[in-house]
DNA sequence: GATGAATGAGTTTTCATTCAT
DNA sequence: TATGAATGAAAACTCATTCAT
């Protein structure tokens, strides 16, 4: 009855079931292996979830809503000059890296996992690689509009490349055992992004 | 008897099972559908593969060995100049999204479906990107060394990070119904990587 | 503490239990279900039952004890004439059709998901036919001893053979949309037992 | 693939389901026990079957189409006098008692288990009924032609009712250990339906 | 007395793999 | 060599019942 404990609860078996994705991947994950990691029977189990992909897509909005928190206060027309955008991108880049480094098996449950499960999974994953991909477009436009940006950028292509970039960091974060140099790949994203490769 | 024969039919099981791996993701397929789909008996099939996931490796390797034909013809010091080297690099870029145009399906089953299989594949998958990383890092390397990209460059991460926009583009290829335009990705990529973002 | 309150609460969830095994059936219908339709805690009908086959026994015992009621004014050695017989079995015919027309949905319970329940539930579903069974047997005994039925009768299969006609009547009364026509079924039903089919 | 051999072993997993069900009723049956009784794995069972409902459909076909048998041969208009038409039902009716006496065990899932179950059997059960009540309301609607049937009979109640005295006899016959008396049964109910019970 | 969260035994069903023909 | 019938381990999910509050 009393309502926080049930969110406690169902809280607790979230966390279980995020650590044994985690560690397992979803199809190889059973329902009994999560009530026996949180210690609770296989019926309590489904009080709180109505199923096994119920539970996972349930992760993964959890996992979203965190990149949510990082992205959240940034806007898209604070950066008047370049070396505030880059410093901005930097922010941004930095705060996702963290955000994952928390809690790096979160990560590899997002890329590595959650595509192919379902369809319905798979829409809401594009849908916000979508969503990313807006949101850097707007960053885009609004250098391109304050002048530090070229004006014959693909606004949005690029965006999608830029983001990808930074995905990519997260999931080499996911892969490695040892933990990436955050530092040498925000540098990289940045220096590749905004002075290209050529000498 | 004839090992040419043999060779063949194994050839088609292959085939038939890029087909309906494609068609419904790893999990959701059947060895039965895969015999269906190719007109032999559930039996036969064991003859030419060991195990429903044995033949899933064989055809992400097939995959595999497509994309390194498109890579084989091209060499790391072959371009002098910055031009030359733009040159390549869109070539390059345009073979891998020609191969996966080719069959849409088989980048589905390489970058959505080949992850959180087994163990085993991802170690392979992982390798490949590491391959791909060094290859990559050799061509950045030479253009260093020719003096034509800059000397400060990490070439290590921006290996990846310059490979992840080629395959973030064929991902996008695989996941829309509408081809991508490859132009504007090929124009992109190289737009951000030797110009970058700046006015 | 009330006896009497305590009574009455146990003969609400008697009727909730009624009602929902009357729509679902007796495997279909969960306790959950049952206190819910009550509005009480699923750990309170426990405290009025001891189980869902205690509280279905129950239900089938109020559905005869109505049935009792219609017969119990009735005496067997009532009628003196055959006369005075067939208006008796009209009487009693119609009273059980009256009772089941009232709530038809009990009628499906006693005669469709009762039996096949439990052992010990169809031992008294049987117990009950044999009861009236030798009800009817005592009426037929008094018309032959009276003169007015005829003396070669079977009465032990006979009796049964009558009230089998009369549970027909009531069986469709429970299975058709449209109530059955009262007036016909009694009609039908003395006319054949008491003509026969013969012109 | 030898098709007969194939149709075989259905009908062996047919006859294994007949019997566990008559044992412990429908619910209380589990597919494992009828694998066990066949003596075959559980997966086998799904190969000839899709469900458990399924196969106990295809029971219940079975025991309809057994008295179909029975029936088929007697014609609605062969009776032409009072004593052949008397003749015909108890032909008949101990053709039915037979049928069920070899094997009583179908007689119970008919009668007691099948009701209940699913809304799609029931509907059938009563297609069944209302098509036998047809039958013989042919018979009836042919003696009154004949001229050897009272005029006024209500062919369509009577018709349910004479059936149902039969089926109340092979219910009889279902449920007790000693086999019910087929004599008795046969003559009482001849004798009620064409002289009545008056002196 | 009332409650409802917790439990786990019990069932159905799927499908990769084997092996006798 | 080809076949497909047979198999049973494995997993998801339900729900009657208990008991601590």
């Amino acid at each position: 009855m009393p309502r926080v404990k049930t969110e406690q609860k169902r809280r607790a078996i979230l966390d279980a079931s995020a650590r044994v994705f985690s560690k397992h991947g979803f199809h190889a994950s059973t329902v009994a292996q999560i009530a026996e990691d949180e210690g609770i029977g296989l019926g309590t189990f489904y009080r709180y979830f109505d199923s096994k992909l119920d539970v996972f897509h349930a992760v993964i909005d959890e996992v979203m809503a965190e990149v949510a928190v990082v992205l959240a206060p940034e806007s898209a027309s604070a950066s008047t000059t370049l070396d505030e955008y880059r410093a901005q991108v930097e922010r941004i880049g930095r705060g996702l890296f963290d955000a994952f480094q928390q809690n790096r098996a979160l990560a590899r449950l997002l890329f590595v996992e959650a595509p192919g499960i379902s369809q319905e999974l798979n829409e809401k994953l594009k849908a916000t690689v979508t969503f990313f991909g807006i949101a850097t477009q707007a960053y885009l436009e609004n250098g391109i509009t304050r002048g530090f940006l070229r004006k014959d950028l693909d606004v949005e292509v690029t965006a999608l490349l830029v983001n990808s970039m930074v995905f990519e960091g997260v999931r080499q974060l996911a892969a490695n055992e040892a933990p990436a140099e955050l530092a040498r790949w925000t540098k990289a994203i940045t220096a590749l992004m905004f002075e290209g490769v050529r000498a």
